[in-house]
DNA sequence: GTCCACTTGCACTCACGGGTGTAACGTCCT
DNA sequence: AGGACGTTACACCCGTGAGTGCAAGTGGAC
């Protein structure tokens, strides 16, 4: 049993509506039973489509996987831009919006449970998956979002209310400090915490955070 | 497809030897092959040991998969015990030991795969894991050395090298910024980073770290 | 010796599931 | 009207793999 295939291109075989139909089924079906428990049945009937027409959209199993792969990242590093975007754009307290803002970033798997299952899935086939995939896979979705939360933190930067001498590393410390803090005991949000444990989780890594990046103390104008 | 039993008590069937050698593959293939994909015909040979032996001493697949799991974790705990031990126990330069330490505490999955391998496979299963079995795996194993690093971290505080109130959180920020910031890229290493690059990481994460939890600077005593 | 626990090889059952063949049906285009 | 294409239901093939039954063998305990 391996995963080993070159990146599928987007095909156009089959109708537009069917195809996301069966892409959406066999996201959460594997997400919920990983790859080699994945039943085309299954999926057939959550996707209230007959398994004769995945075969007609899809090679076989493999493509179908890897085609839900590199489907899914993309739209989740869109709902994270989006999250970002509202509370990072026209901060007043520093403190409290990296706050709404990680705590709302660090809850959204919950609403995405289908497409984290997925991540486990991928995480544990990643030895059998082909580097090509893979590299795919980071790029457009979890290295996507981490260059636009180092862009939000660059301007945050330059405002002078923050110090970030290096963006991306401030983005991967930020990212390491919330977002990793809540998914390790979390084992990938799999088993879910308590929200409050979430928020504590959370705060304590933006305090940190900010003992890394907090700017010089606002110097005193003389007047 | 589920796993959900209770904690399997260490049991005494069936010779020690053949056991041990039917843990050892076991966790290997389940490693390679995830727990559906893996193989009890594969296990046998690999274990050299017949089939209908591990039907002796394990009661079906599932009570064969917990075992492993609750034993690797202890074991693997008790080498990184080591690692620290051997770094941390007699500091003279404070950077440079916990950089000499976080390498090959960072690189020991290198010698591990099997393990780290099964961890993958633990984190995919996750969501169908009992969570007694799953809190019981932490707790033997990736908590049990967490805490570990805390009482270094603690001692070495003590001596004024450090400053660290709170070893616990200490320890925490320690694992993030070394231990996971490898693992991340490397998809829990199953893709394996070249040596530079694992030094590159650790070494920022510790100038990170003692951004963190260096002491005040020492006062220069007058004389 | 004889009992007992363990192991082994092998044939076997059986459920599951990936993948195919086929014939019928609907729809849209021309 | 008549393709062309997509979809569907259904029966089917067949490899795989978990788990069992059994008969024969090994080796230590008493």
């Amino acid at each position: 049993m391996s995963i080993k295939g070159a990146i599928p291109q987007p095909s156009r075989r089959g109708q537009p509506d069917k195809r996301r139909a069966i892409l959406h089924a066999a996201r959460d079906v594997f997400g919920r039973e990983g790859y080699a428990g994945a039943n085309l049945d299954v999926i057939a009937s959550e996707a209230e489509v007959s398994k004769r027409t995945i075969y007609n959209h899809y090679t076989d199993k493999e493509d179908l996987f890897l085609s839900v792969i590199l489907e899914g990242s993309t739209q989740v590093a869109e709902v994270h831009k989006n999250i970002a975007d509202r509370h990072l754009s026209n901060i007043v307290d520093t403190e409290q919006s990296l706050v709404d803002f990680a705590v709302e970033w660090a809850n959204s798997p919950a609403a995405f449970a289908g497409h984290f299952a997925l991540v486990r899935t991928i995480n544990a086939e990643a030895a059998r998956i082909s580097p090509a995939v893979l590299w795919a896979w980071r790029e457009t979705g979890p290295l996507a979002f981490q260059r636009e939360l180092a862009r939000h933190l660059g301007l945050i930067g330059g405002r002078g209310l923050l110090d970030v001498p290096d963006p991306e590393a401030a983005a991967t410390h930020f990212n390491l400090l919330t977002f990793v803090s809540v998914m390790q005991p979390s084992f990938y949000f799999a088993v879910p915490l308590g929200e409050a444990e979430v928020s504590e989780i959370v705060i304590d890594g933006v305090k940190t955070f900010l003992r890394l990046y907090a700017p010089p103390r606002h110097p005193v104008i003389a007047h």
